[in-house]
DNA sequence: GGTTGAGTGCAACCAAAGGTTGCGAAAGGT
DNA sequence: ACCTTTCGCAACCTTTGGTTGCACTCAACC
């Protein structure tokens, strides 16, 4: 169910700073290094390593203009990448329904058999 | 929008072999950290300093029995980690959606303006 | 009841990841 | 030309995930 690029995607969104880089790269539009890491509690060069992770796993790209880098999300990878979340989310909310629904039944049965 | 919990809980489903336990727990039941060795690619000693992480975030709690240890899912708090995982998968979704739809809007312009 | 075996916890040690500082190089503004 | 901004690289530190080794506990068995 979760194959080795699938746990790529995963490790890259499941670093709370990288979450954060992708969520503002979404609201705020393409941005660099340094304009991420006015906005963020980490350095720029931690941030231009994040950004690296990223690119490497496809979910943003480069575009060098000039002396600056704009990094955008691509967003059929992100898509991909939110589609494992929903997965996962939804497969761990199955099980949790199914379990529930026979701790029901088992509790049914014995106050039914034993009366309390 | 992530708090200092949420991201603890975030950190603890990131791991792949953490999200894999959580799936055998919610699979198979109750079980130990040697039971969980035996189905994961890492040894004892692995499994149970991640059985410590999601004790410690909730996740998961231990039930002692005899010389063994039980773990097992703590249904709510999972419930709560699959709503963090849905929240900012239909944000990121929303905002996806967003980008697309100007996309073509501006497309739209373009293309009446100029005409090719 | 002592021995043996499975399960656990603790400690030491290693490698990779995230973060920082420092520096040098390229590109733009004045 | 000069200064500023932005970037990339290298060294270093800390945390985290992983391993091996060892000692302890509890259950089972003779």
């Amino acid at each position: 169910m979760s194959a080795a690029v699938d746990d790529e995607l995963w490790s890259a969104i499941g670093d709370p700073i990288r979450r954060t880089m992708i969520d503002l790269l979404l609201a705020d539009g393409p941005g660099t290094a340094t304009s991420l890491s006015r906005r963020l509690p980490v350095t720029r060069q931690a941030v231009s390593k994040h950004l690296a992770v990223l690119d490497r796993v496809g979910l943003i790209h480069a575009e060098p203009a000039g002396r600056e880098r704009h990094y955008q999300v691509d967003e059929a990878q992100l898509a991909r990448a939110v589609a494992q979340l929903s997965a996962v989310g939804s497969t761990w909310d199955a099980r949790l329904r199914r379990i529930k629904r026979i701790a029901e039944t088992i509790e049914r049965h014995r106050t039914t058999n034993q009366g309390g």
